[in-house]
DNA sequence: TTTCTTGCAAAAGCTTTGCACACCG
DNA sequence: CGGTGTGCAAAGCTTTTGCAAGAAA
């Protein structure tokens, strides 16, 4: 377990040249580049966010590089692909074993997390009484964030 | 409140009725066939799919008719705009006023469905603890079926 | 060298819209 | 009639993909 942000970073950049080097794949610049701006985002970014954020760094990276690399991250686990409703897939980090929610603002788009285990035994409660097997869930929260509430 | 299928059905051909009348829209054929379509419906559709259905009905009924139909039943509350994570956006009937949520069987997508007011209660802690007013919040719990599980 | 990658541009898939004609009230 | 609705086709968006040139192993 790590217990900082560096050392988680460290350790997600790991996991990722290893799922390369096990599936023969090459560590690119590229690649590179695009997991490092990747792990210092706070939130959940669109690939096209990301695409902006990457091309601050180096102009010559294509959105296709972008995109492939992304569903990399996912394949490897280090991260999550999301929708949320907008027509765009987001990608979010995953840190650990934890699962986490969300809490989306529909004025202004913002993206909160939380967790809350009496919330997820309930949802235990709910599949025992429906004899339910849980691999899985996800739970949304959709309204307006303090600021939009205020408009 | 309503305690047969049939009598849902009339409430929310009425709901929609009205909802038409004051808007000053128009009650149209068209309408009228792909209301009674989805009304029959027991699964979450997607656009498309619904518009296979009507066409079975109906060949005339164009898709964009159908499309713009589905967000005139959003807009007056007889249906929810879903969108998973595969790219298309599928419409839900809303029955009366109890949000229910879902469990999802992963091996034969069986889809039950749920009520749970004590995790409701808990999702508006967080709410609050975040001060976000919340308007909506969906719930999936992704797993086995007894039977799934079993084999 | 051989295989994998990249960037561009084009294709795909779904949603939305402009418009001329049709229809409801 | 006047305003709304419809169907078609085209436009918009985001996500994917084909391919020739480039880079890693």
């Amino acid at each position: 377990m790590s217990e900082t942000i560096q050392g988680l970073a460290v350790e997600l950049k790991q996991t990722f040249l290893d799922y390369l080097a096990s599936k023969g794949l090459k560590n690119t610049t590229q690649r590179m580049i695009i997991l490092e701006v990747f792990l210092e985002q706070k939130s959940h970014l669109s690939t096209e966010e990301l695409y902006l954020k990457v091309r601050g760094k180096n102009p010559k990276v294509g959105y296709a590089t972008v995109h492939r690399t992304l569903k990399l991250f996912a394949e490897c686990g280090i991260a999550a692909e999301r929708h949320f409703g907008d027509g765009q897939g987001r990608f979010e980090l995953v840190h650990g074993e934890d699962h986490h929610d969300h809490l989306v603002c529909t004025g202004c788009g913002l993206i909160l997390e939380f967790e809350n285990p009496q919330i997820e035994e309930l949802q235990e409660d709910v599949a025992r009484q429906h004899r339910f097997t849980i691999e899985n869930h996800r739970l949304e929260l959709y309204g307006l964030c303090p600021a939009c509430a205020s408009k």
